[in-house]
DNA sequence: TCAGTATATGAGTGATTACTCACATTACAT
DNA sequence: ATGTAATGTGAGTAATCACTCATATACTGA
């Protein structure tokens, strides 16, 4: 539990390190998605993984960088498919963007529904300062320029309540169970559209 | 971290052990606040308390235990300011009284930010089968009752979406050091009424 | 005044767990 | 083939922290 920002120790350079790396990575997933953060340890970790103790602390120099590293691969493929949803170019007006902006976010929390509610929590935990917080403003900046171009007023105001009001709808949705990503994209939808009077 | 739920293992009986009681928890309080659920440790709390590590287990079992006395009240206090909310006679309507319930859910939440928002996130961590689930889920009843008087249709899962997305917003708008309650209660009332095409 | 009960104390115990390090094994280059 | 670098191992260490218990003090009623 340390409180700098931590990296990956070492990079992988042979095949099987990459496979170590990797079985690592997928091990802590795992065990946060059944567990929790509660049970997640570096010794249960390692041994799911089928590696030593000795070898993960070879790639992470702590738990903590351990979960960085899973954070950033989350935040990663979350903005990704948003900013490629921005791009498309056949979506022309707002509200066209919006849907697919909706859309990815809603795909992306739903493919593994407690991996992303757990990390989200362990975010919090390790502390406020990783890179965590610097994506997470990353991406409302990308909604509020898009809002600005759409001449939307207080636009960072209105990014911040679009992606907490939707965060919190797809979070509540994973927690129940729900798995009709349609449904629930038009539930937010019908949200956003009428915080931004869109409707 | 025990599984089972756990209560106030003695009721103080003598006005020096209900000010014991009472420091305990305002130390808890004041621990999470400031240090989050990370630095939260009984030795912590009883230091803070000003009494010995002894006493806080002579009412508190376990470390759970007095978390969730905390989340008691909180959750408590939110419930007695929503109930009220409802039963304001002066608000005949729908939207009005979910103006009021609002008004209620954003004074709650941003009297102590930094506590409640440590709170949901302790409530997470302890496990899914204490009360605070009940709790919660004794909320989404109240307001889909709301709904259902009002013609609402899928009331039920109107109301987790409600409170879903309520709740992202205000704790963002909590994150984010706001304190004009006014206006992020307008801006709550624009997603919900939009969201419950009230517009 | 005093017996009995309630309350307070805090050093100590045991369990967990993040992390190290001395050593073993594997792969690669020449 | 063989030296060297990369990778893998896991018993062991040290720190943290939830919780106990033997003992001391304060209160209450008779």
């Amino acid at each position: 539990m340390s409180e700098t920002l931590p990296d990956p120790r070492k990079r992988p350079r042979q095949a099987r390190s990459v496979a170590t790396f990797e079985a690592i990575l997928e091990a802590a997933a795992r065990i946060l998605e059944s567990l929790g953060f509660a049970g997640f340890n570096t010794n249960a970790v390692a041994e799911l993984a089928g590696v030593s103790i000795g070898s993960l602390y070879q790639y992470f120099p702590s738990k903590d960088a351990l979960i960085v590293e899973l954070i950033r691969r989350e935040r990663a493929e979350l903005s990704n498919r948003i900013v490629e949803a921005i791009q498309q170019h056949d979506a022309t007006d707002l509200k066209e963007k919006l849907k697919l902006i909706i859309q990815a976010a809603v795909q992306h929390q739903l493919s593994r529904p407690q991996l992303a509610r757990a990390l989200e929590f362990a975010s919090e935990l390790i502390g406020k300062d990783t890179e965590e917080n610097e994506l997470q403003h990353e991406l409302e900046t990308i909604i509020a320029d898009l809002f600005i171009r759409s001449g939307i007023s207080h636009a960072q105001l209105a990014a911040q309540d679009v992606i907490a009001l939707s965060k919190g709808m797809i979070n509540a949705a994973g927690l129940a169970g729900e798995s009709d990503l349609n449904h629930l994209q038009q539930r937010v939808e019908k949200a956003v559209f009428g915080y931004l009077d869109l409707s």
